[in-house]
DNA sequence: AGATATAGCACTAGATCGGTGCTGATTGGA
DNA sequence: TCCAATCAGCACCGATCTAGTGCTATATCT
């Protein structure tokens, strides 16, 4: 499956209000406030963020999290390559792949492909910053993937509510 | 996990053959001959790749399977798309997503980013036709993706971590 | 002290994936 | 004609991963 995990959606929806409030400390319970994420799963998924070291903690009451780096500095790879590995796109490019344990590999025809496709996705990934994220009007990716011609969100459509 | 099933890598593997032999009608049984693949999963690969048209087959002995388009006009997004959907990156932006699935859906913040990513991501799988499968040595992403800036690994001694 | 908030660990239910078994239909050849 | 090779269809199982939760400890502010 070529998805990401809820964890990571719900990371990516934190991130936003994080990186619309740079400086602050957000607090799980605040978060959980603005947008219906299980509460617990998130903070699950904050306190691995912040072993990654894209956030940092503050305990005790008036705690949170807050971005160890300024927004525009960190990019959605980062983000899902602490909580997911990095983009394997196949078994045999991931992280934890070890050697013996695909039968096709000593002959494999697309490990070279796989490659070229793993790198191209991971740059698209590095490609979107999470002052992106939290400022969807502009058109990050338009130049730097020249596919999407007039296709990519027309913008100037308000508070993003395209299909 | 941001990665291809099993099913598609050995679809990409299966269809490297094929695209190489174009015009000829090449058997589930020859390719397994070729690259240790369990060839019942392979057969049922093909026959799904079938039933989306990429593939046509020929039943009865002698019989087998070929490409219906020139290699160089299938894609590998067309591959992916029929064996696990369009790459969705999140449920919000899968085929199969129904509205209501997702408490967060009317007030995501994240929606319009999601699309961006799903569309990159699906370019990047659109530049690679079959043609680029069965030949490695052009580099057909170097062009469209500028992220790998001379890493397109040549040779294919293993370990491209470019981190 | 007590309320708030993160840190850490483990656990369950459900979905998905990898792979297989079996039966039938079609084709070419001995 | 009969047989072997091959694809077509359906259903099934075990392993793995995911989503989400429970519980307890620790740190900080008032």
């Amino acid at each position: 499956m070529l998805q990401l995990t809820k964890r990571t959606e719900y990371a990516l929806i934190a991130l936003t209000v994080l990186a619309g409030r740079e400086g602050e400390v957000v607090s799980v319970r605040e978060i959980g406030e603005l947008y219906p994420v299980p509460r617990r799963l998130l903070a699950e998924v904050l306190k691995e963020l912040s072993r990654a070291g894209i956030l940092a903690s503050q305990r005790g009451s008036n705690g949170g999290y807050f971005l160890t780096r300024p927004a525009a500095e960190i990019n959605v790879a980062q983000v899902v390559g602490a909580l997911e590995g990095l983009p394997a796109i196949a078994g045999c490019s991931s992280e934890d792949f070890e050697p013996g344990a695909c039968e096709v590999e000593p002959v494999c025809p697309i490990r070279s492909p796989i490659q070229r496709l793993r790198i191209g996705v991971w740059a698209v990934f590095e490609r979107m910053s999470l002052r992106d994220l939290a400022e969807p009007a502009r058109p990050p990716l338009s130049r730097a993937v020249p596919v999407g011609s007039g296709a990519s969100d027309g913008s100037s459509s308000g508070s993003g509510s395209e299909a």
